[in-house]
DNA sequence: ACTTAAGCGAGACGGTACGTCTCGTCTTAAC
DNA sequence: GTTAAGACGAGACGTACCGTCTCGCTTAAGT
């Protein structure tokens, strides 16, 4: 027998999906720069009032919406190490190339200089369950590192498929992942 | 004997050097969030029309503004191979430590999603020429491995130096040359 | 039981006044020319955009603003004909002495060169009222002159009002009320 | 052998005339509000600096250049006064039907409401000549009437050709003259 | 059924910055 | 010394968004 643990009108999800869905179609259509919150809004059909009232910025509100897009997939541990970390690097260089990530990604990192609670959000929520796994399949192939050289390792990793696919947008990925595996397993 | 070659009163070189410093104060006091052409304008004690005849966007000015201190010095040809690779990464990381660079570096990369030609000219002034002379260093040090390889080496030096040192703001940055070397080196 | 007739927030009638007023105070202080868009934000504590909401152009500003100070009083019909068409010019020479007509009637009239509309308003909203009461006393006090007549005597007191008090700004108006009685009527 | 009685270059009549020209081109193609001076000197080929060498203000310029056009003939003296008092009204609306009259002479009024002196200078230079001969016309036809009542009849004229043809716009000036005459002599 | 309280749309509000325009002044080299 | 060219500081233009606010109206749960 509980009490009314919220009274009043519920939050509608009717405008939750609306704003989040314009969202997505702002970004894809008008990049990062052009997520206005009056343009997000009208193209919802919805008032500005309520998507602060959910939303302190627009930061939060790009995250949110392009949250399934850009978190990046947990490692399986299978008994294969090497096949692991492979998986590891497949999961970056796809979830980089999703429609959302590369926008996303790039106002993340830009207004982390602003905004470091955004940015450490960012990572906490989209790159660190990746990042945990990732880090045991290296351990595990290598041997027993230590953990500042898997460290090291996972931002080599990271860096040159960020600034492969992201920063110099080639399109070609299919080596990557071998030069990768390459480098690393000698 | 030559013709007026440009008539008319001449451009002022004070303006433009107080235009410059102010852009540098800026970037440094709030960010490149906070260039503004009229905070600039304010603190340069300038028009904003005189900041507007010369530079198309904010972004250019940042880049012209910042430039000494985000260009990445070339890398010398000694005949110790080995040793012009470190002096690469050294570079590298010494640029990337510089005051500016990092607010003018992610801005360069986030503006680049709106406007590809920005970012064109930032790799082609800045990057570029430490991008040749570093290859060169690193193709002799490998004893001639193809082009391919070796660009692949480059976007691991530079993803993997940007990861760790502006990304995630790591300032221990002692052993990140000596753990490139090792990984790229055996 | 009706319906919500004017969804959102209700205007400002602060803000509306408080422009008005610094309309009125700019407009005496510093004359139309001094009556900037910014001026009377600043003044009235305003933003610009809230006095763009509401009027598009400075004319229409000025016309609302001074609007009870230009607008001519209609003339009574009483059984005396020439006290009413007295009464016609005293009406006149009283709006025309008042401390915002001159600035704004030549206003009016100035911009009426570029922009007809304005110039029509004026003329239709603050004279029109005044000139049909005013040419129904003529027309009682000549004992039915037509109506091309009393439109031409109508040209000539306002002409001559206009011409004395305020394009010579001659003070002295008591004889002209007088002078022009005689000049019409023997 | 003279000395050089003005060192240096003299006075290009040139630019004076293409300056003068571009005024009333300008005048006539956009309004005395179109009157800017990069206008003019954009289409006179001329510097703004010359311009403002030789001209205070853009009145200046506007009167200057359209003088022949705004002056308003001088009455001659013949031996029927009537007859020279209805010369005196035809000059007057002849004057305000030319091209350039309206513009100028709107502009002249308007800018007096700020500039004192310069419709001080409009009416010495191009209105009081036809006054004083017109004032004489009148009071030989009027057998001697005092000055007031003669500038009191002369303000009548200008103020309702003025209100006549400048303010309404009356095309129809055929009647005019005679319906002031009638007025003023029976 | 009635009350209460939050959610909602609409949209006005004070601000700030935008990029453009014209002003009147200045600085240069050519004439 | 005058000219054309054109850069300059100043400051208003009208527009776009910001984040906040004030309305009247839903929409449900609790009475």
């Amino acid at each position: 027998m509980q009490k009314n643990p919220q009274p009043g009108r519920p939050r509608s999800e009717k405008a939750r999906t609306a704003i989040l869905d314009a969202v997505r179609e702002t970004l894809l259509a008008s990049g990062y720069s052009g997520l206005t919150m009056e343009a997000v809004a009208s193209r919802a059909g919805v008032s500005k009032a309520t998507i602060y009232r959910w939303w302190p910025t627009r930061g939060a509100l790009a995250l949110e919406a392009a949250g399934g897009q850009i978190a990046i997939g947990t490692v399986p541990a299978t008994d294969d190490p090497l096949a692991d970390v492979e998986s590891a690097i497949d999961q970056l260089i796809e979830t980089f190339s999703r429609p959302l990530a590369s926008v996303v990604i790039f106002a993340a990192i830009a207004t982390g200089a602003d905004d470091p609670e955004m940015a450490a959000r960012f990572r906490a929520e989209y790159v660190y369950p990746w990042r945990v796994t990732a880090a045991e399949a290296i351990r595990r192939a290598t041997g027993g590192e230590d953990d500042e050289a898997v460290q090291f390792l996972l931002d080599v990793i990271v860096g040159t498929v960020f600034q492969r696919t992201l920063v110099l947008k080639e399109p070609n990925t299919a080596d990557l992942k071998w030069r990768l595996m390459a480098l690393i397993f000698r």
